[in-house]
DNA sequence: GACGAATTAGGACAATTGTCCTATGGCCAA
DNA sequence: TTGGCCATAGGACAATTGTCCTAATTCGTC
């Protein structure tokens, strides 16, 4: 096998790893038995640990970057944009109940190490801001779309946490449906409207 | 010292360690460092580094529900209660900023570790759940109540993460303030106005 | 088929992990 | 003062960690 291919079956394996267990409790050992090497061999693809996590930062970057602008190429409305987003609780729902936010829970733990990749991991995150700020600014709320984008990507982020927590699916579906419900409210159009009771 | 001050340094040290660095993380040499003591001895206070985690969460549970008592004591209005609660997020910023919420980081590092602690550390949640529901019965709001607290948990959930991802002092300003509007929107009489747009 | 480079296996290495044992020191009761 | 228990220090233990080296294998090219 190339150095190319093995290379990039160490990120997979790791990505998923990083995601499941978590970066510190993911050991060289793990991936390699995953992937189906010798321990020893991961010095010729990564000389340190430190250099797959930034390998996978990198890999999550470009798939999380891929993903959004896939997105947006059958053209549908901002609103609708930003309803996929919201929906990702949903569509990853067992996963996020097992294992969290896979963003959200990485840059927790990157802080807690004090870990020199904090700044990459939180990128993600200012992928997905831009890119929910871009749909505001297209739904007609330039002033404010920063803080908007911020607001979606903290309830998600909340709840991912709690659904972690509490394991509870109906939790998960009224918060999306919430969040549906204030996304119609900002629409300036909307915006004398009430639909904000979470519930 | 006596054996019972002893565990409670071990316990106090390793609730900070445990927030500040993670579970996984923090070792037994760590905590007997800073605790002063050497590291064998440990046995004979805890057999294994699950019961200091039982014991630091036990010790949560005593101190978060001694908190959350003590704010009632001086009869302040459910509304200004959930309030308080709001602003631990305020009160507890640069912690936050710098290790995210103890609960929810704590949460999420257990269910990657698939530990039996899970739901010992879950029940933290719990007691703010139950404690909010509690204020907004008293609010008037007996249907939803356990939605709405959920929905205050998880918003504060969401701006911990953001917080330590961003570092943004002024999105934790803005959220809480829009938390606040949100919450003022609730109580029945004030239910037709709109305070939702964050910002 | 043979050569040289690319890729791998296997293991060495010191450090650290959680766990456990034993010998020692100190304090309190008789 | 003595005896016994409580608390501790120090270290042993096997296992695992990230890192690194070297010898072997595989592969494409001549």
């Amino acid at each position: 096998m190339s150095a190319g291919e093995t290379r990039q079956q160490i990120v997979n394996v790791a990505n998923r790893l990083f995601y499941e267990r978590g970066f510190e409790a993911t050991s060289f050992a793990d991936i390699a038995k995953d992937v189906g090497l010798s321990r020893g061999n991961f010095y010729y693809h990564f000389r340190t640990k430190d250099e797959i996590l930034d390998a996978v930062i990198a890999q999550r970057v470009t798939d999380t970057g891929a993903m959004l602008e896939s997105w947006e190429t059958d053209g549908p409305s901002p609103a609708e944009l930003i309803r996929r987003f919201i929906h990702i609780l949903i569509a990853n729902q067992s996963k996020i109940m097992a294992h969290g936010c896979p963003v959200g829970t990485l840059c927790n733990e990157l802080a807690k190490l004090d870990h020199a990749a904090q700044t990459d991991a939180a990128g993600l995150f200012v992928l997905f801001r831009r890119w929910l700020a871009r749909q505001f600014v297209a739904l007609g709320r330039a002033a404010d779309a920063d803080a908007l984008a911020l607001h979606i990507l903290m309830r998600s982020q909340g709840v991912a946490t709690l659904a972690t927590a509490f394991r509870d699916e109906d939790f998960i579906q009224r918060e999306v449906a919430d969040m549906e419900a204030w996304l119609f409210t900002q629409s300036p159009a909307a915006s004398s409207l009430d639909h904000n009771q979470p519930a």
